[in-house]
DNA sequence: GTCATCAAAATTGTACACAATTTTTTCCGT
DNA sequence: ACGGAAAAAATTGTGTACAATTTTGATGAC
């Protein structure tokens, strides 16, 4: 199972989307190819390719001929993202009480086991990859294989934003709770429930996001 | 007002783009770079760029030093992407019910007239257009731009599919009638109905696609 | 005959050069 | 001094060459 290597282009890009998350650029300014080339040591060919999947992600725009200029997202559109991926979890949330299988049930059983053992050895980032999953195999339980992958896509795309409040610590305990109850609702197969937790779920985040940013 | 000239890449993009929803490639068929490049008359700078797009739309999927691959979807597939777009415009819908201005709304009426209009001379082209203008109020209206530019994506994404059906005549009454219904239930600002009717706007039209495909 | 190994070919990845376009500066007329 | 046109500089767009990697095919050991 040889995981594909990851191009150059993709590193950069993951570099940008970063740097774009501090706030290392202003709002507007534009992104000189022959600088950031020479910054990350390539040259402008992978570097544009890099570029264009910010555009694409949202985090800049692309004029042509003009070139590229960087959407840094204020506090309002912050928020509108996170609603938007709270929308999206919820919605998946609903799909898979109504859809779930018994086999994703136990699946989801164990993935609440390794988060919650990756919070008790305090393996903060170990925790965000177990959470990832938990919440994966709620998009996938869904039923809508397109969905599930937006829904990830979009998870992808806000997760430059979410590093912060994600190692809050006190956060996590929360976190957990609500993990154990989007389960129960998902087993009892109360589809209502399901979403409203998984809506709440996200909706905090963006909350505690604004603790930390503003 | 200057439009940005797009750049080559876009254009190849957007060719491809209908090259896939033609299903002109198998799936799973390697889109050689060479080959293309030759076949547009440009280079595989561009021609790269362009697969990167394709890849970054779902259509293709890019592996590092191996290759684009196209990804055609099948009609279970295009049904789930038909579905995630209705959602989406359901809950424009129902967030505009609550949100939209009186501004937005005689926007709105301007736009159902515009779109009747170019029903009555047979202006399908233009019809589509107005059309689109028509959505991208209400997305507006929402009151969340992250919403609104993530559905007008999503509309673009899914444009290259629905060419076909939007040509079929009879179903544009059935449609122009939903937009008076639409646009009915937003003026009451009865957010259910609102949402439930551009829900059911889309649906049919994945319904008509599968007539036309099947 | 099957498998492993290695060479050859094909293909993708990237640097670089130059073309096309835009932006900035200079210079001139009024 | 102020605009405006033209030249110069800077920047993006793309073709091409070559490097890196993968795929294919040949060869030989067992």
């Amino acid at each position: 199972m040889s995981r594909p290597k990851t191009a150059t282009a993709d590193l950069i890009y993951e570099r940008l989307e970063g740097l774009v998350a501090e706030g290392r650029f202003a709002d507007g300014e534009r992104l000189d190819e022959v600088r950031l080339a020479a910054e990350f040591g390539v040259s402008r060919t992978p570097l544009r390719e890099a570029l264009r999947l910010l555009a694409n992600a949202g985090l800049a725009e692309f004029i042509p001929n003009r070139g590229t200029f960087v959407r840094q997202p204020d506090f309002t559109r912050l928020v509108e993202m996170f609603e938007v991926m709270a929308e999206l979890e919820a919605w998946c949330a609903r799909l898979a009480a109504h859809r779930i299988t018994s086999a994703e049930l136990l699946l989801l059983r164990q993935a609440a086991s390794l988060c919650e053992r990756a919070l008790g050895q305090k393996d903060y980032h170990r925790y965000y990859d177990e959470n990832a999953a938990f919440h994966g195999i709620i998009y996938d339980a869904a039923g809508n294989g397109f969905l599930a992958e937006e829904t990830r896509s979009m998870q992808r795309r806000l997760r430059p934003f979410r590093q912060a409040q994600l190692f809050a610590v006190d956060r996590l305990d929360r976190s957990m709770e609500e993990h154990r109850q989007i389960l129960a609702a998902l087993e009892a197969r109360d589809a209502p429930k399901a979403e409203d937790l998984a809506r709440a779920h996200l909706r905090i985040q963006s909350v505690v996001y604004q603790q930390l940013r503003g």
